[in-house]
DNA sequence: GTGGTCCTTTCAATCGATTGCAAACCGAGC
DNA sequence: GCTCGGTTTGCAATCGATTGAAAGGACCAC
């Protein structure tokens, strides 16, 4: 027999069939303790015959709630290239299957931003449950700002002295610090920095570079300090006008990859070898780092494990739990760019 | 004066502020012909004033919409790694931009997708006012079934014979077609294509590159096509498979950049010079094709225009408009890792 | 004074669910 | 037969807006 001859729609139209108010056919439907087991499998069985499934919109309103969480991405105004490295593709994926995990759907919000605290009666707050922030940009204030008005948000970033938001990030002081002693192991001494200090992650990246610097006894310059926001075109720029003032250099360590791929090619393109003249490191170990020539050292961060670790705090967050903050684990990831040995030959042990 | 004592957050309470009903707010705030000017003006005020923002999600719900557009991107199911193709941020970010300025938000649905018809009973469907798809995968037949229901959704694709549903593309016939014949100009001979050729848009790029080698007389080998996916890790190995089978070839189009960008690094490891031994052309222009070594030759598409074409599309059919299919326009963008000239010495005209 | 017209505003239903509280039911005990 | 206690179910308010239909009020003509 055909079971339906109008579609069942609404939790109405399910109690009907069944004969019996909407408030148990809903009380059924959600395993309420009020329901006896009896009444609770008809409706339950007529629902699935009728294919009835419950209108989330709805009930979403009605529970004041959107299940919905948003996504920012901390732009630099100035270049809007930024968005196009790979990193913010592989984060956006972990946050994006986490999320489904959990039921919640996901707002992306990706237009640059001048001022976060703009934010605040935007879309991107009022039609979510919860923000995850990628990147702190130079905005610090603004987000503890924003935090404080107590709307579950998690950022990506660094650790700031002051901070009053819930944070996850790598550990990019250890990070820098990794780049910069291989180099110096494999004899390096002449090193250059190539990314914008004022944004948090990458002041704690080059934090790392200089204790490594410090450990071997080398001084720094200014002059070997490149402030370059995370572009490949101001990165290119930005070895162009290194090479040009002549400064002496055999290392250079890059707050992602997409700088040192750029930086790499610049290089070439100027008729220095790499590694042979000068070594080069990236950050993030994007999937290109792989299959660049040379093959880019690179620090690798699970991202995709960030992107779950972010996800669940903010649920945390919405949930009222307390919630803590999450550092996630770097290794380098050593490839011919930096001049080391081809391959380990094997590993000693097992 | 402070003007509110507590926030004003709902209609009924502007209306009470006003002394009005909550139907005369909600019509002067949407400046509706039944209110005299005099009472749209102080209820307007009013609003300002008490920074009174309407409830979007409440008003979404009694109007049975939701200003949400699915983008659904369709991944091969055996390698994930194909999400992590820059291609994919540059259209998300395009989309999003677009999707922002008409007021509608974007849900992100990346989950890979074995079977398109899941999703009609899903959020993806339930919870957006239309749907986007970026690429068919293997699934024409299914998307036609989904277009049939009378939901409202673009893809992003390749004109197939019976296709009906509403569809944006790049020429990717004529894109195969410029590379192929850029090399057989360039007096290359034995040319490979890599790529999938079960997916759409590059069967169509790969007639076009079938095209140029008939105008040039060349047969074509079956071994000479080389059935990878969108995947770096398989590009690699199609590329040394073919060199194990000493296949010889002076040239390869390659359906994206991201698999050119491989194959050019396992050419260079197995000893091979690009150009001079073997020419490689990508598909899509992506950023760092120009910073790698030798810069690829690509073809280009206008991807953040392709995602305002595909936003406006979906709006038009959501708003009951009858829609056609657009097709975008492709460049071939020149350099070092076909063989050609390091760059035009300067153009002619002005 | 009554009625008609036109402009403005309000009433009340509606979207599709959840939930506190009251009512109905049922069997048992007196 | 009546009350009591516990289990089930229903009533009706609620979330925050939109909108068709009805009511209110001003003005004018006869």
């Amino acid at each position: 027999m055909p079971p339906a001859q109008h579609k069942v729609t609404t939790l109405q139209q399910l109690a009907d069939l069944a004969g019996v108010s909407r408030a148990t056919a809903s009380r059924a439907l959600s395993d309420s303790t009020l329901i006896s087991d009896k009444t609770k499998s008809k409706i339950r069985s007529l629902a699935q015959q009728h294919n009835y499934r419950i209108n989330e919109r709805a009930r979403d309103f009605r529970l004041r709630r959107s299940r919905v969480i948003s996504v920012v991405f901390m732009l630099d105004n100035q270049s809007q290239q930024h968005m196009s490295d790979p990193f913010f593709l592989e984060m956006l994926g972990g946050i994006a299957d986490s999320l489904a995990q959990h039921d919640y759907d996901l707002l992306l919000a990706h237009a640059p931003i001048d001022n976060v605290e703009h934010l605040r009666d935007s879309r991107v707050f009022r039609h979510a449950d919860g923000v995850i922030f990628i990147g702190q940009g130079e905005q610090h204030e603004r987000l503890n700002a924003l935090a404080a008005q107590g709307r579950p948000m998690v950022i990506w970033g660094s650790k700031l002295p002051d901070k009053r938001y819930c944070l996850v990030g790598g550990e990019n002081e250890r990070g820098g610090y990794l780049a910069a002693s291989h180099l110096l192991k494999l004899g390096r001494r002449h090193l250059v920095f190539c990314g914008r200090i004022d944004i948090p992650e990458v002041a704690a990246r080059y934090r790392g570079y200089q204790r490594a610097l410090a450990e071997f006894g080398i001084a720094e310059h200014a002059d070997r300090v490149l402030d370059v926001p995370f572009d490949m075109r101001r990165a290119q720029a930005a070895f162009c006008a290194v090479l040009e003032r002549r400064v002496r250099f055999d290392a250079a360590v890059c707050a992602s990859d997409v700088m040192a791929l750029s930086a790499m090619a610049t290089l070439s393109e100027a008729g220095m070898r790499v590694p042979e003249d000068i070594a080069v490191v990236g950050y993030d170990d994007i999937g290109l780092a792989a299959y660049s020539r040379p093959p880019l050292t690179s620090v690798r961060q699970n991202i995709r494990w960030a992107g779950r670790v972010l996800v669940e705090s903010v649920l945390g967050l919405i949930n009222g739990e307390q919630v803590g903050d999450t550092s996630l684990a770097s290794t380098l990831i050593v490839r011919r760019s930096c001049g080391a040995p081809p391959a380990p030959p094997r590993a000693t042990a097992s």
